[in-house]
DNA sequence: ACCTGAACACCGTTCAAGT
DNA sequence: ACCTGAACACCGTTCAAGT
C-alpha cells in the first residue's frame, strides 16, 4: 500500500459512488485497511482530495505547443469536459487554489504556452485562459446537476417538470421545454461545442484586434 | 419562527463562516432554539440548502423583457456573479436540478423571455442561455478557489508562489504570473467583463446567421 | 515503518415526551 | 402546533500500543 494506491481507489469510489460516500472508513474497507492507516499515506482528508483533484487533472489531454492554437485549445477543452464528466464529484472541488500539484501546474503551463505560441500577448493570454477554462467549468457544474443523463430519461423527466409547472406564470421557460427539451433527440450535452466555439472564435478576434482588451 | 427566518439565517451563516459552519446544531444557535426544532420548518439539511439556494436566486436583477436583449443580459449577468461572489458557498450548491424553487423559475423565465423577444430563435436561446450561465458560474467558481482577494494579498501570494515554482518546469506559468499578476493593478476579478463580452458578442453574430447553429 | 483499538468531539436525524 | 432530551448511527482525527 502506498500514497497512489490510497489516492487512486479514493478516485474510483467517489466515481461510483459520490463524493459523499468517500469516507475513511468506507475508503479503509476498499483498501482492506482500517481508517487509521490512511493516515500514514494522507495529512488528513482535504490532503486527499487535493491529490484526487491532482490526479484527475493529469488525465487532461495537452496541448501541443507545435499545433495551431485553435485546435489545440479545442481538443484539449473536449478533453477537459469528458474528464470532468468521468469524474463528477472534482467540478464542486477545485485543488489549484492554495497548492497545485505537479498535473495542474504542468497541464496550466502548456495551455499558457499555447497561446502565447499562438500569437496571443500575455495580458490577452490572460483572458484567454480564464474565459475558456470558466466556461468548460461551468458547463460540467451545470451538466453535473441535471437530474437526467438519457435521452429518454430526459424527456420523462421534462415531461413530469412540465407537466407540474404553472405555464401561464413562466410561459418562455414552458415554450423552451415544450418545443425543444422535449423534442426527440435532445441532448443538453450537444450545447457544449456551440459555446466552446463561440469562446474560441471570440478569441480569435480578439487576438488579432489592437490593444482593444488590453 | 418561521421558515423564512430559518432560511435566511442559514444564509447569513453560511456566508459569514462558511457552509463547514453550517450544521444544525449551530444554526439552532442562531435561531435561540435547539438544533430538533429546526425539522418543524424544513424537512431535513437538502431541503434547507435548497430553500438557500432559491433563495439567493431571487437577489439577482431581473432582466427587463422590454429592454435591448445585450445590455439587459449583462447587466443580470453581472449582477448574477456579484450575487455569486457574496454567497461563495452557492457556487457548488446549485439547486434548480430537481425542484427549482419559484425564485429560480421566475429568474430563468425571464431570461429566456429575454432573449427570445431579442431575436433569438428556441435553439439559439437554448444556446445563448447554457454559454452564458455556464460562463457565469464558471467564472465565479474560478474567482472563489482563488486563496486571495485584495490586490495586496494577490501580490504576496503570487510572489511566494512564484519563488517556490520550478520556473525552468513551468516557464509560461511564471512568465504569467511575473509580467502580469504581479504588475501592480492586476485584479482577477477584472476578467469576468471581458469573457462575458466575447461571449455576448459572440451571441449576437449567431443569432444573425442563418441556420449555422441550429 | 506501518498498522490498529479505543477514544474524543463532532455530525444529521428519529422519536417519545413535554407545553 | 411547536419545542426538547435522549439516543442512534455515523463522521474525521489523535494517540498509545502493538508488529
Amino acid at each position: 500500500m502506498n500514497r497512489e494506491r490510497v489516492i487512486a481507489t479514493a478516485v474510483r469510489l467517489a466515481d461510483t459512488e459520490g463524493l459523499e460516500a468517500l469516507t475513511m472508513r468506507r475508503l479503509g474497507e476498499d483498501l482492506n485497511v482500517k481508517a487509521m492507516s490512511i493516515y500514514n499515506h494522507v495529512a488528513n482528508k482535504d490532503d486527499l482530495i487535493n491529490a484526487m483533484a491532482d490526479a484527475i487533472f493529469s488525465e487532461i489531454e495537452l496541448p501541443s505547443h507545435s499545433d495551431e492554437w485553435k485546435p489545440a485549445i479545442r481538443k484539449r477543452s473536449i478533453s477537459f469536459r469528458d474528464v470532468l464528466a468521468r469524474h463528477a464529484w472534482a467540478t464542486t472541488v477545485r485543488d489549484s487554489g492554495t497548492n497545485p500539484g505537479p498535473g495542474t501546474l504542468r497541464h496550466h503551463d502548456r495551455v499558457i504556452g499555447t497561446f502565447r505560441n499562438g500569437g496571443f500577448s500575455i495580458e490577452k493570454t490572460a483572458h484567454a485562459f480564464s474565459a475558456v477554462d470558466s466556461y468548460i467549468y461551468g458547463f460540467a457544474m451545470q451538466e453535473k446537476s441535471l437530474p437526467f443523463t438519457t435521452q429518454e430519461e430526459t424527456a420523462a423527466m421534462a415531461a413530469v417538470m412540465l407537466a407540474q409547472l404553472p405555464t401561464s406564470e413562466y410561459p418562455y421557460l414552458a415554450e423552451l421545454t415544450a418545443d425543444h427539451v422535449l423534442k426527440p433527440g435532445y441532448s443538453y450535452g450537444d450545447e457544449f461545442l456551440v459555446g466552446l466555439d463561440l469562446m474560441l472564435d471570440g478569441l480569435e478576434t480578439m487576438r488579432d484586434t489592437d490593444q482593444a482588451f488590453e
